[in-house]
DNA sequence: GTGAAAGCGCTAACAC
DNA sequence: GTGTTAGCGCTTTCAC
C-alpha cells in the first residue's frame, strides 16, 4: 500500500508538501503540485480514509439507520429503491454510507450514539423508524444532523423527506367518489407509523368534501400487513355487504384485500373497487392490476442524502422536503352500480 | 467524545493498561480491569474504529460490491434479501459492511482496489457481477479474499455461494415432463450471467433423460428481462403453436411470458404451462400463481458473509457453498392434453 | 513555497 | 502487572 511518505521519498520532497499538493492547496508551487500528482497517480496512491478521518473533523460518512432489516423484509423493494437513490447522491459527492441496523424489540448493545462516535458520522438518514421507537427520541436529541424519511421530527438538526400523504389519500378517495362510490372503506396502516394519520385524514377529508358521512365501522387497521388486511377485509365485507370500494394505505394490504374478496366469491372491480398506496412492483402484476398512489422512492433516497449533505456542510437548515406523488390508474376501479 | 486517554486520567493509570483492559488481555490485574471497564462504561466510552483500524492489521470491514445498483434495480427484492442476510451475520461478529457500487458501463475513477486500500477492507462479497465484467478479473486477481454470489471463480482467495442451477432446472423441467409435456420451450438468461449456462444444461438434461429431442428453436434468450421475454414468447408461440410449456430462467421473464400468452388469447396453464426461477415475491401474486424454483436469498447472503469471515480469519480456504433450492408448486402448470 | 514537528485515538513493542 | 515509547497515515500549526 502506497502512502504519502512513499510519494514524498520518490519526489524528494516533504510529506507536508505532498499532502498539500494532493489536497489542492494554493500555497504550493504549480510545478511541484503537478509533479506530485503525477507520481501519486503512477504509484496508484489512494488516501487512507481512516487516517484522514482520524485527523480531520469534517465527516464524510453518513449513517443509514435501518429499522427492522428483517429476514423477509417486506415483499416490496422500497428500501432497496431508497438506498439506490441515496448511494447515487453520496457517490456524487464522494461521501460514504455505512448502515446501522436496529430493531425496536431487541436493542443492540451498541447504541446509535455510540455507533456515530465510533464511525465519525457526519449525519444520519433514518428509514423505517416509528414514532414510539425508543431510538426515535435519542436520535432527535442527538447533536448530529438527521434526515427522517416518511416521518416528521422537530429540532434544528432534523429534516424530513416525505410526500403529502393527506393530499395523496384525498386524491385516491376522490377518484373513487368520482366513480360513484359512496360506501368506501379504508384499511389503515400501523398506528405508530407517522404516515398512517395523514393517510386516514385524507380519506376523511375526501368523504367530507363530498358530503358523505364518515362511518367508523368502515375504517379498519391492517397494520400494513397483508394477512391482517386479508382478515379485516373479510370481516368488513361480510358484515357490510354494501361496501363497494376499499382504499388501502399500502399495496401489500391491497394484496390481502384482493385475496379476501376473491375468496368471498366477489369480483374486483365489478363488485368491489380497490385503490392502493405506494405503487410497489406487485401492483401492476396483480389481476386486475392495481390502481394506486405512486411514490418515487429512488428520489426520496436521493433527496434525503442531498438534504443531509447540505445540513452537514452547513448550507441548509433543517426543513421539510415534500415530494410529488401520483395516482396511477389501472384496472382495479370500476364505476359503482348506481 | 471520550477517549482512552480520558479513562486513563480518571483511573489514574496509563493508556496502555486501559487499552489492554478494554481488549481483555490476561496480563492485566483483574481488579484493575474491572475498575477500568466500569469507568469506561460510566463515561460512555466507544472505541474509535478509525484509530483502531489505522493501527491494527486485522480488518473488520467487508466490502459489498454491488454491480448495477440502478434506479429501477429490478422489481424483485433479491439484493435486499441477500443484504439482510449479510448484515445479520456481520452484526453477529461485529464486522462492518461498506458498499461499493459499480456498473459495467461507466467505470468510476475509484477502482475496486483503490476502494479496498482506502478502507482497509478485509474481504469482499460480489453481487451481480458478470463473467465479462472488467472488474471480474481485477477482483479475482486481487490479494484480498472474495466471495462470489451466483458465479464461479477460481483462485485460492475466491469462494462462491450458489445453488445447483443445473439440478434445479432439471427438476423444474422434469416436473413439466411428468405432466405429459413434450414440447417444452425455454427462456434463458443473459449469456454473460454465470447461472445461465447450467440452467440451460439442466433443461437439456431433463429432456435427454426423457428421450425428448432438444429443439434449438425452442430455446430463446430473454436476458432475464421481462420485455425481452414478452416478445420472445410471442414469437415462439406464434411460430410454434405446438408448444405446451415454457421454462423460464427467472420469474421476471415468466411475467413477460404471462403477458404474451394472455395477449395471444391463450390460457395459463390450460393451453400453456409455465415454470419460473427464483421465487421472487411476485410469483405468488400472479394469476395464476407461478410454479417456480425457490432460492433462499437471505441465507445466501448470510452464508456468503460467513464464508468470507472464515477466509479472513484464516479458518477456511476458498470453497464452493452449494445451497438448497426447492420447487414450489403453484397453479401455472397443468397436465398437457394428450 | 516548503519543511519540521506535533498530534488525531489507538495498539504494540519493550522495558521495568 | 504496568508504564514508556514509538508509530499507523494523514493533516496542520508554525517556522524558515
Amino acid at each position: 500500500m502506497v502512502t504519502i511518505k512513499d510519494i514524498a521519498k520518490k519526489a524528494k520532497i516533504s510529506v507536508t508538501t505532498v499532502s498539500r499538493a494532493l489536497n489542492d492547496f494554493d500555497d504550493v508551487n504549480a510545478e511541484t503540485k503537478k509533479k506530485i500528482k503525477k507520481i501519486a497517480k503512477e504509484m496508484g496512491y489512494v488516501p487512507n480514509r481512516m487516517a484522514r478521518g482520524l485527523v480531520k473533523k469534517d465527516k464524510r460518512t453518513l449513517a443509514l439507520v435501518l429499522s427492522n432489516l428483517e429476514k423477509e423484509g417486506g415483499k416490496d423493494n422500497i428500501v432497496y429503491r431508497i438506498m439506490s437513490g441515496m448511494y447515487k447522491f453520496a457517490d456524487s459527492v464522494n461521501f460514504e454510507i455505512v448502515i446501522f441496523t436496529t430493531n425496536s424489540a431487541h436493542q443492540k448493545e451498541t447504541t446509535y450514539t455510540q455507533f456515530c462516535h465510533g464511525h465519525d458520522i457526519g449525519g444520519a438518514i433514518m428509514l423505517g423508524i416509528q414514532i414510539d421507537d425508543p431510538y426515535f427520541k435519542e436520535i432527535i436529541n442527538n447533536d448530529i444532523p438527521v434526515v427522517l424519511i416518511d416521518i416528521e421530527g422537530y429540532g434544528d438538526k432534523v429534516s424530513s423527506v416525505l410526500i403529502d400523504n393527506t393530499e395523496a389519500s384525498r386524491e385516491a378517495v376522490e377518484f373513487l367518489i368520482r366513480n360513484n362510490h359512496k360506501n368506501i372503506a379504508m384499511l389503515t396502516g400501523r398506528p405508530n407509523a407517522d404516515v398512517s394519520i395523514p393517510r386516514q385524514s385524507g380519506y376523511e377529508k375526501a368523504l367530507t368534501n363530498a358530503k358523505i358521512e364518515i362511518n367508523p365501522d368502515y375504517i379498519k387497521c391492517g397494520f400494513f400487513l397483508e394477512n391482517e388486511a386479508y382478515s379485516e377485509t373479510k370481516k368488513l365485507i361480510e358484515t357490510h355487504p354494501e361496501i363497494t370500494a376499499i382504499f388501502c394505505a399500502s399495496d401489500m394490504m391491497a394484496c390481502g384485500a384482493y385475496r379476501a374478496i376473491r375468496e368471498l366469491g366477489k369480483s374486483i372491480p365489478n363488485d368491489i373497487s380497490i385503490v392502493g398506496f405506494d405503487d410497489n412492483p406487485l401492483a401492476e402484476y396483480l389481476s386486475p392490476s392495481l390502481t394506486t398512489i405512486r411514490q418515487d422512492f429512488y428520489n426520496k433516497g436521493y433527496k434525503a442524502a442531498e438534504v443531509l449533505y447540505k445540513m452537514i456542510k452547513g448550507e441548509a437548515d433543517s426543513h421539510r422536503v415534500v415530494q410529488d406523488h401520483k395516482l396511477i390508474l389501472r384496472d382495479s376501479v370500476a364505476k359503482a352500480k348506481s
